[in-house]
DNA sequence: CACGCAGGTGTACGGCGTACACCTGGCGGT
DNA sequence: ACCGCCAGGTGTACGCCGTACACCTGCGTG
């Protein structure tokens, strides 16, 4: 049933072969349909066997965290920091956009592993070669926040419109009625784009939107020679 | 078996009654033991009853997100929006640290309620009564994310450290020849709270540093006129 | 040739959400 | 006084999940 079509055998599992068979069936089928069950009938294995190469799913998760995070470009050397941050923060972003699943499981985990921790220290790196106080990449790390990972907490993801072009105008009436500032936003950002109502905004403005208005509030703060000495 | 000790009937459910329950018994034995099954022991009831009252888990999960909403505080009348704001997001804040699993299932929605959305554009109009344009009203709140929650995303919650306190010294030196920059920020902040290595910093300073910096950003382009016409 | 051990298997358990058929007690209409 | 309805509660069962545990198998080494 499970066996080969072709004479050879399978070759043998590994960690990092479960890992990317992991990465790539969430990619296909959505991370919610990721079971260790599944996975192992991708393989061509029965379950029981994935548990020779990871500890349990969660460790799973973890090392596919690991694999994503690899795909982040590393810093670029001689950049000045705010550039560098940018480019390094949106490289995050177009890995985390080719893998939707993985902002909700880089959130779910509950401790980093060492390549996280790896991947944060070196930012914090640049913010200190451009000569931030340790005081100060503290708390810009964490005003960053999950925009580190490329991605921003999505108030909602854009709402599938139900087909029927009547209900579509009945249910905008009620927005507006009901949500009155909302709907304005909804209706200018639909004129910006010249698309239909409740297309979603521009997300890439909207990201490069915040971590500029986030770095230039750091360039600020740095020239100010900012502490947490004078915190009001 | 589950009937009443006392003579009285137990009061019949109600869907309010289910929803209080779930987030009682998320608030005492935390988010991933609220089970179906478990909820329905905890109000004296058989699972498949509580399906009387909510659609599904999903639809209980929504219910207990508008629960929480419905705790924030009403803006306050006639405050200047920016004092407003704060106020209103600190408030949030304080109901979420009340229900530390809130912020999971707030992430987790994968569509708003009424209830949400009325927060929502509620907090919208703040902005729009302090003069915003519709258009920096959208980017602000997009900027602002899951801040307008009151909670950031956690890069990871506080590590617990190994009782023994050599392991601890072990791990120390590990940290620091690994990931320097991280380690430094740890001594940093240690060493303000005169407290042990790898005690989180302070929480609440974190995130009011991280609103102000947005909202004084806010400020510096509204009064520049911000439009998002001039997107370099 | 024997042995060990890494890698794969089979079976089973307890938990989950929930579909579906059923029961029951009180209330409104006649 | 009776009947029928139906909101609310029950019982059973299904298919999924993660994974513990005992087992097998075949290769590399002594």
């Amino acid at each position: 049933m499970v066996q080969q079509v072709d004479g050879a055998r399978r070759a043998p599992l590994n960690r990092d072969r479960v890992l990317r068979g992991a990465v790539a069936l969430a990619d296909n089928v959505g991370i919610e349909s990721l079971s260790m069950r599944n996975l192992a009938q991708e393989l061509g294995v029965v379950p029981m066997a994935l548990y020779k190469h990871v500890a349990n799913k969660e460790q799973l998760l973890d090392g596919m965290v690991d694999v994503i995070v690899g795909e982040i470009d590393p810093p670029v050397p001689g950049a000045d920091w705010k550039v560098g941050i940018r480019q390094r923060i949106l490289s995050a972003r177009k890995v985390l956009l080719r893998h939707p699943w993985a902002s909700r499981v880089i959130e779910s985990r509950p401790q980093p592993t060492p390549v996280v921790l790896d991947y944060l220290n070196s930012m914090v790196g640049m913010f200190r070669a451009g000569g931030f106080s340790v005081d100060l990449a503290h708390h810009v790390m964490h005003t960053l926040g999950s925009r580190v990972w490329g991605f921003t907490q999505e108030l909602f993801p854009a709402s599938p419109l139900p087909a029927d072009p009547e209900k579509q105008e009945a249910m905008f009436h009620e927005m507006a009625a009901r949500y009155p500032h909302i709907a304005e936003i909804a209706v200018a950002a639909a004129h910006d784009e010249a698309s239909v109502v409740g297309r979603s905004c521009d997300d890439q403005f909207e990201f490069e939107f915040a971590v500029d208005l986030l770095l230039d509030g750091f360039e600020r703060l740095h020239q100010q020679g900012w502490t947490s000495a004078n915190r009001s």
